[in-house]
DNA sequence: CAGCGCCCCTGCCCGC
DNA sequence: TGCGGGCAGGGGCGCT
């Protein structure tokens, strides 16, 4: 579920409500994520206080004095706000209540997330040193990318769901990136000339920041962290839209699958 | 090392 | 109404 957009919304919805009111109880009711949720994080967490909570590509950095706390949505993760008498949902697998009042439940049915602790200096940690530039920084622009993408013979839409190349761009957003910039998405990214990279970089930005806006893509069950679905869903012009006519040139839309991953474009529109 | 499948898991939708 | 197959927003890992 979550990419870029979906979690930027979680973390700005859940941030006022757990900073800096010290950790009651940890509560793991079931560790099994992608990988074990550590048992020790209670004894590390619990009277500490979050003194920061941060974005790096689709993982959340919950810091505290002693270390930092990350979490990843996965597929179908989503973290909320809530009061502890809340009943469970079945896929409530870990919560931390506050002082304050609040508790952040971490809801997860395909158990795709993680929470992880790491008391180390965090962009050291394996799973987020190699990581590329984000999306909506300036190190993400069409000098690198074009640089990045020479000799390469993977379809542009692979190229930029590559986390190496940039983070946060999933599936949702890399088929309507390469839509609003007119690029055939299995087209080889070594291909693709400066003055095409800088329009899809362009329109990567502009995307990306148009669903912060309207608090993410909800298709089926995420919520922001205050509960909310997001708006984006209506904004799509090709994700999910197989067969639908393109609003451009009205010729029905196809799929294809690139990466194994489900790939609608406009074959009139996108060269 | 690039480029692939595979796999982790539950839920939902579709066709029979 | 039940059941099997396929697919879903991610991404690490192992194999060729």
């Amino acid at each position: 579920m979550p990419e870029l957009p979906e979690v930027e919304t979680t973390l700005r919805g859940i941030a006022t409500h757990v900073l800096n009111t010290p950790i009651t109880r940890i509560t793991i009711r079931n560790p099994r994520l992608r990988w074990p949720v550590p048992n020790e994080l209670a004894s590390r967490l619990i009277h500490q206080k979050i003194t920061q909570i941060t974005r790096r590509a689709k993982y959340l950095l919950l810091a505290t004095k002693k270390g930092t706390l990350i979490i990843h949505l996965g597929m179908s993760g989503s973290l909320r706000i809530v009061t502890p008498d809340t009943p469970y949902d079945k896929h409530d697998h870990v919560e931390f209540c506050f002082a304050n009042g609040n508790a952040l439940r971490l809801k997860d049915p395909r158990r795709f997330g993680a929470v992880l602790w790491t008391s180390e200096p965090i962009d050291k940690h394996p799973l987020l040193d190699a990581l590329g530039p984000e999306p909506l920084s300036d190190e993400f622009n069409s000098e690198t990318l074009f640089r990045l993408s020479r000799n390469k013979t993977v379809a542009i839409k692979q190229f930029i769901m590559n986390s190496k190349v940039v983070v946060g761009i999933g599936n949702i957003y890399a088929n309507e990136a390469l839509f609003a910039s007119g690029i055939h998405p299995g087209r080889a990214a070594g291909k693709i000339s400066k003055k095409r990279y800088k329009r899809l970089c362009i329109e990567c930005k502009r995307i990306l920041e148009q669903a912060i806006s309207q608090g993410g893509t909800t298709l089926k069950d995420f919520v922001g962290g205050t509960g909310k679905p997001g708006y984006f869903k209506q904004e799509l012009l090709v994700y999910g839209r197989k067969g639908m006519p393109c609003g451009q040139c009205q010729k029905p839309l196809k799929e294809i699958r690139l990466g194994n991953r489900s790939t609608v474009y406009c074959t009139h529109c996108q060269k």
